[in-house]
RNA sequence: GGAGAGAUGGCCGAGUCGGCUGAAGGCGCUCGCCUGCUAAGCGAGUGUAGGGUCAAAAGCUCUACCGAGGGUUCGAAUCCCUCUCUCUCCGCCA
């Protein structure tokens, strides 16, 4: 959400970053609102002022055990008209702050303009696509004939877009999820948490999922839970309605959690493998930050992502999302995308933002400078940290050999028994 | 699922028959004084959000907030209803 304020003072700036953002979307009706909405705060608030001082003379005038019936009477019509100013008020405000929750983010300063992702801008690429001597497979065909992913049963135990993962596949896919951990914990300084996998509406609200891209997620029915879409939303909320103080900043917290998402409208896309389910595994990275050190902070989050795909040697590069590529809530966005030699392609496996304060001013997190008595909202951010599923599908596709195994990249062996390789059971 | 208890400011805790209670008292914290140092003591201050005023900030001022929402009333932290959460006991259960 954007501060009010500055909505006021710069509708010319919105409307500028819409056309950017190649969103269709006028603000006047906005803006009406906020006036309409101060004409009539200002009305109720001088009458409740009248009422409060008359009450504070019918207390005295009782008090000397004076007749006051006139001035109750008088109050009594004063108060029909706040109570239906009340009501007129909070429709206006409820209407109001609909609206402003559908305003998307102001991008960074350093984000390109452009439609889509066409024009993301390269920022770098790291190491070198592996060669074959052979036709690399795609990781379903490696998976499925080494028998470690099975799409058909998972399809008759829930549906399509899901996968059942054997043996090996299922140790290797927990073995990268605990490797993720180690190394933001143990390297990076975060502060590993496990939340709940279901959240409620307000959190959704507080990171920007809701309300607008309800289809998206899975609800569940008669109650006010979600499954949650991405680690991002319960953690970013541990300290909504909080004031933290400065010296606790910044937050770093990491978190294993499967994440689900309807994919409503990717109909026919992805339909093969593991790239585009209902049900992923992610480790994810939140920090909490100052204003003034999110840049930093952000470009911090990105190497730590990096890192990992460094430790395992895949390669990879990085983009830097353009205003019409990127997400609602994000003032800036990295996505970080790996060589997938299978489907000769480069595929999204991190997404590392900076939202400013954008979600902070939706969840209300805030905190305090040593010395000052004055709130300021924190800067958030998040990132894959990596996506597990995808992760599983690098490595299936960059370390495929000519016979059909696959080389276990070396850090992940202490985590798997030693082994080296993993080959048909 | 059944029965009961509770939710007040950073924390603890008081609020009588509804009426100067944004909220006593204590702790904590901040500033000042005092003091070889520390401790103690003394004095003052110490919530959040929104509106108005102002070029802006400061300041001044108004409104709202005692878990959330609604109701009664001239007036609600105090009375009534609904919901949420916490705790205790019983049942069930990984």
């Amino acid at each position: 959400m954007l501060d009010l304020k500055f909505v006021r003072d710069n509708a010319d700036r919105i409307t500028r970053m819409l056309q950017d953002r190649r969103l269709d979307m006028d603000l006047t009706p906005l803006l009406d609102l906020d006036q309409k909405r101060r004409r009539v705060l200002k009305e109720v608030e001088e009458l409740k002022y009248l009422r409060n001082t008359a009450s504070e003379e019918i207390s005295r005038l009782k008090r000397e055990k004076t007749d006051a019936s006139d001035r109750i009477e008088e109050m009594r019509q004063v108060s029909q008209r706040i109570k239906a100013l009340d009501q007129d008020l909070s429709a206006v405000d409820q209407e109001f702050s609909d609206f402003l929750l559908l305003i998307p983010n102001m991008p960074h300063e350093s984000v390109p303009v452009g439609s889509d992702e066409n024009d993301n801008r390269l920022v770098k690429k790291w190491g070198t696509p592996p060669t074959f001597d052979f036709d690399p497979k795609p990781h379903w065909e490696i998976g499925e004939s080494l028998g470690i992913l099975d799409f058909e049963r998972a399809a008759k135990m829930t549906g399509a877009r899901f996968a059942l993962y054997w043996g090996m596949g299922a140790a290797l896919e927990r073995a990268l999820i605990t490797f993720m951990l180690d190394v933001h914990t143990s390297r990076h300084g975060y502060t590993e948490v496990l939340p709940p996998f279901m959240v409620n509406s307000t959190s959704l609200v507080g990171t920007g999922q809701l309300p607008k891209f309800k289809e998206d997620l899975f609800k569940l029915e008669g109650r006010d839970y979600y499954l949650v879409p991405t680690a991002e939303v319960p953690v970013t909320n541990i300290h909504a309605g909080e004031i933290l103080d400065e010296e606790q900043l910044p937050r770093l917290y990491t978190a294993f959690t499967p994440c689900f998402r309807s994919e409503a409208g990717s109909y026919g896309k992805d339909t093969r493998g593991l790239i585009r389910q209902h049900q992923f595994n992610k480790v994810e990275l939140v920090k909490l930050s100052r204003p003034e050190t999110s840049y930093q902070e952000l470009e911090s989050l990105l190497s730590n992502a990096e890192t990992i795909l460094q430790e395992l040697g895949l390669h990879y590069r990085v983009v830097v999302l353009c205003t019409g590529d990127m997400g609602f809530s994000a003032s800036k966005t990295y996505d970080i995308e790996v060589w997938l030699p299978g489907q000769n392609t480069y595929r999204e496996i991190s997404s590392c933002s900076n939202f400013e304060d954008f979600q902070a001013r939706r969840a209300n997190i805030r905190f305090r400078r040593k010395g000052q008595s004055k709130t300021e909202l924190v800067h958030t951010l998040n990132g894959s940290g990596l996506a597990v599923g995808r992760t599983l599908v690098a490595i299936l596709e960059n370390y495929q050999q000519p016979d059909g195994t696959v080389v276990v990249p070396p850090v992940l062996r202490p985590y798997l028994s030693n082994t080296e390789k993993i080959a048909k059971v």
